[in-house]
DNA sequence: TTAGTTGCTTGCATATTGCAAGTCACTTGA
DNA sequence: TCAAGTGACTTGCAATATGCAAGCAACTAA
């Protein structure tokens, strides 16, 4: 007897489909995921600093959140200091690679939402964004 | 009596903060709205067609997402006939600009989830994407 | 010794999703 | 003419996710 089911898609493991952009969302496609994406970007490495961005993440969400980007391999937990215990959060390749959707979120908000902060003056805040790599 | 609030931030109407990441999240963060978008993007315009995708959106969910996107001026919505009445959903320019952050997820997605279906597959089926504009 | 910081967890109310079913205005086929 | 669709939704309700407040353990600094 044969699996259909499985034999039709394998695709995007426990996604709602194969298309890239479902499987995307299936892991950022949510208000906060994207924003602590950015956050690592701009160089926030600690949990508390994440708390502290103007848009005010929940506590648990921000846990959880982390643990899910650390399982898709997004992000990488390390203890920078024992004595007392202290966490830090970065990027893996596949996160930074996000940059690029991130960039054309910037571009369309500045483009249609008025009041929005420019892209110069986010890039002036990053460590070492602006080259293309 | 100074009103503080007001005065300091009147950046993106309701949004969470004037970043624009956060403004576009505030409403196209979920699992569902840019997958509406891609849609339209791939040439859909009703409905029914939009509850055909393999994703499964609820109809419930749909009709909410289609409402939003109409009110943000994402897409228009129009009459293409009368008896029986039918509608056709239409991105505006401020939609058909979100294709840069599709196109990211696009490219993102076909690096690192396996099985995705890749962009020249789903550029093939796109009316008249390709051009830059 | 007391207060403060970091990195969380827990509880609980509210909001959003997801599924199924129903509705209304038609059209099409028998 | 009458039953069975079809397109575009709405409604009800259970399940899941979000948001807020509080708590906590392990430290440090005063």
């Amino acid at each position: 007897m044969i699996d259909r089911k499985n034999s039709v898609k394998l695709a995007c493991v426990d996604g709602r489909s194969a298309c890239p952009v479902a499987c995307s969302l299936d892991l950022l496609g949510d208000k906060w995921t994207l924003l602590v994406v950015r956050d690592l970007l701009l160089g926030k490495t600690t949990y508390s600093e994440f708390q502290k961005s103007p848009e005010g993440i929940p506590t648990n969400i921000l846990a959880e959140r982390l643990k899910r980007l650390q399982a898709a391999g997004i992000l990488e937990k390390s203890r920078y200091q024992e004595r007392p215990v202290r966490y830090a959060y970065r990027l893996t390749a596949k996160g930074r690679d996000l940059r690029s959707v991130l960039s054309a979120m910037i571009d369309w908000g500045n483009k249609y939402i008025p009041g929005t902060i420019p892209r110069e003056q986010i890039e002036a805040m990053v460590p070492q964004l602006p080259e293309n790599s």
